[in-house]
DNA sequence: AGATACATGTAATACGTTACATGATTTT
DNA sequence: AAAATCATGTAACGTATTACATGTATCT
């Protein structure tokens, strides 16, 4: 638990960023695993800079703006991650998906209207697809060569779940519409 | 927002219960997808009583221990119930998963232990997928000859996408698995 | 002229988890 | 004798989302 403390070092490992830059990133590229609002990763970076896991590196002032603050992580920031990735991990997700419970109630609707539900979403995980895969065919051009010590192999992973994820969302979607519409079609 | 609503809707829909039912179901059977804690449940059972989604069946009273409350769907509730399920869905789903946080960060470990660490949780997800399994088979057999009008369709319909989930998680780990370790043994 | 990007931060609100309180019965 | 089960509910806490406040430069 407290997982957003990791999220902010698990960035900053990389490169130092603001907080600013954190919460685009975690928006953008982490976007499908992450979200997370500024009153949360201000106060954090803050309490982590107490801790003394990042350290202030500098602020780039521009007058008419706040301070921009860019953190980076410290020696002992670093190997506190590193024992948290190393330690049992929790085994309860929770794969709250509201589409899901939807589908549990697939049965009250009329099959047609299902069915339209489901393509729905269907084209929906076809975009986020399609959209992994061209991060993914990036990413393995610059990874090739590099070793499992560079961070874009860390990149490649979740990249790499987020496909597969993507592909058995999509699987199940043609699975249902296929029952539900043998089903209407069927014993005419 | 506000799934627990339709969560319980979604049980209610099925048979009458009391909110400790509802409990019991959703932290067992319907556990991989959602937990709750008795503070939500009683305060909204209030709610959709008050609403008239619901409305009391009829109280069981042992004398010794807390009434115990029986719940039904009204006509309206399932008619609001219904309507969810066809709403344009929200696309936005969270998939917040500790280890895959863990995978981004698998850079920073040896890759020995970063394999034990995959190995552990592809063990766990072994022994899920097996429990789905089973129950799978179970409902396929009370599944022949039932129409997607039955419950149980629905059921079917997201135990098969836990097992899916998992078939899915399992390929990653050993995929990540198998890169990590052709790397340390590789050139030797 | 109006919207968006930059950049920090706070406030209000909603959602979720854990723990507590009660109290007899049944299981270990 | 101790612990778990049943059954309701409240309280305290922790986490997350949305909105707000500020203020200039740049893009449309």
């Amino acid at each position: 638990m407290n997982s957003i403390r990791y999220a902010l070092l698990s960035l900053l490992a990389r490169e130092p960023l603001s907080g600013y830059d954190i919460k685009q990133h975690m928006n953008g590229r982490l976007g499908p695993f992450w979200k997370v609002g500024s009153n949360q990763v201000y106060p954090e970076l803050s309490k982590l800079e107490g801790e003394g896991l990042i350290r202030l590196l500098g602020v780039e002032q521009l007058s008419y703006r706040p301070a921009r603050k860019v953190y980076e992580l410290t020696d002992s920031g670093r190997e506190a991650l590193a024992e948290w990735v190393l330690e049992p991990a929790e085994t309860e997700f929770s794969l709250r998906d509201d589409f899901i419970l939807k589908a549990y109630n697939l049965w009250l609707v009329e099959p047609e209207q299902m069915i339209r539900q489901l393509e729905r979403i269907q084209q929906h995980h076809e975009a986020k697809l399609a959209a992994y895969l061209d991060k993914s065919a990036e990413l393995e051009r610059a990874l090739s060569g590099k070793t499992s010590s560079d961070p874009l192999y860390g990149t490649a992973a979740v990249l790499d779940f987020g496909i597969r994820h993507e592909r058995q969302y999509l699987e199940w979607c043609q699975e249902w519409i296929r029952r539900l519409d043998g089903e209407g079609a069927g014993p005419k």
